[in-house]
DNA sequence: CATATATAAGACTAATTTAGTCTTATTAAG
DNA sequence: CTTAATAAGACTAAATTAGTCTTATATATG
């Protein structure tokens, strides 16, 4: 629970990884799956996605791949979970208002605030935040 | 994904519920599941593992049920999560260090910062303020 | 022009997590 | 003794997430 999925964790680490080789002409996904150990198919999926809305933008053909699109400093956390898994919600009622509680629950306002709450800490943590700290263990 | 579960949402119900009505001597899971259309095995379950951690008091019996045992300005978020789903963690990384990335990934460092702030914000939640503030629809 | 290496797209399957049910036992009020 | 509660845990169902497989298209390079 309040678990980001993979495809938020697989975009960000090949993001990060654009972002820090933005001097080479294109990173492939073929590169990125090999180094960090992503499923191929999977992380060309994601970064499909990520090329529609003009993240990143796709350099086809042999020598391809894709190369960063934005300013890592204006792009928040929230925006790439919009892209790739729709709306932030913590629960089902902070999203659209469909709910089995019908009109009974007790707690939805509060529990709007707490979503509120977090999605302001994400909407405070850009890429170049992701990008610029070291990790241990780091290849690049 | 960064999603609220049901027992979280449904021990939060009741929780409140319970402090709410704290006057009375003691709210039992049937009339927490009816009022609110919880399944009353699902609830009863919840309710029997806040119990075992003192969190409630349960009085068994014909009209037993459960009495609030804590403080709600002293009950966080946090503890809740704790109590019924584990340590709170965005990535699996972020609980335990296992990872399929071994040692190549990228991204640990900055995703821990994103975790302890989330963290954070749910340690600044308490009980007290999911019961005081009004609902929509408010039946109790 | 043939080949190798890319992206594009989407159907499909597997794995995991979450939600909910069912059963049996125990406790206490009336 | 009967009724209404909690206690405990096995079991099943549903939903979400993760990953695979296939086919098509684009382009650099020999």
């Amino acid at each position: 629970m309040l678990k980001l999925t993979r495809k938020v964790e697989y975009a960000l680490i090949a993001l990060r990884y654009m972002d820090r080789n933005k001097d080479r002409r294109c990173a492939s996904a073929k590169e990125i799956s090999d180094l960090y150990h992503i499923p191929l198919s999977l992380l060309s999926k994601i970064l499909q996605t990520l090329s529609k809305v003009e993240i990143i933008q796709a350099v086809q053909g042999a020598h391809g791949g894709y190369i960063l699109n934005i300013n890592p400093e204006d792009f928040s956390m929230t925006e790439l979970i919009n892209i790739l898994e729709g709306p932030l919600g913590i629960m089902d009622c902070s999203i659209d208002s469909e709910c089995s509680q019908l009109d009974t629950c007790n707690i939805k306002s509060p529990i709007t605030k707490v979503n509120n709450a977090i999605i302001n800490v994400l909407n405070n943590i850009t890429l170049a935040d992701i990008s610029e700290q070291q990790s241990t263990g780091l290849k690049i």
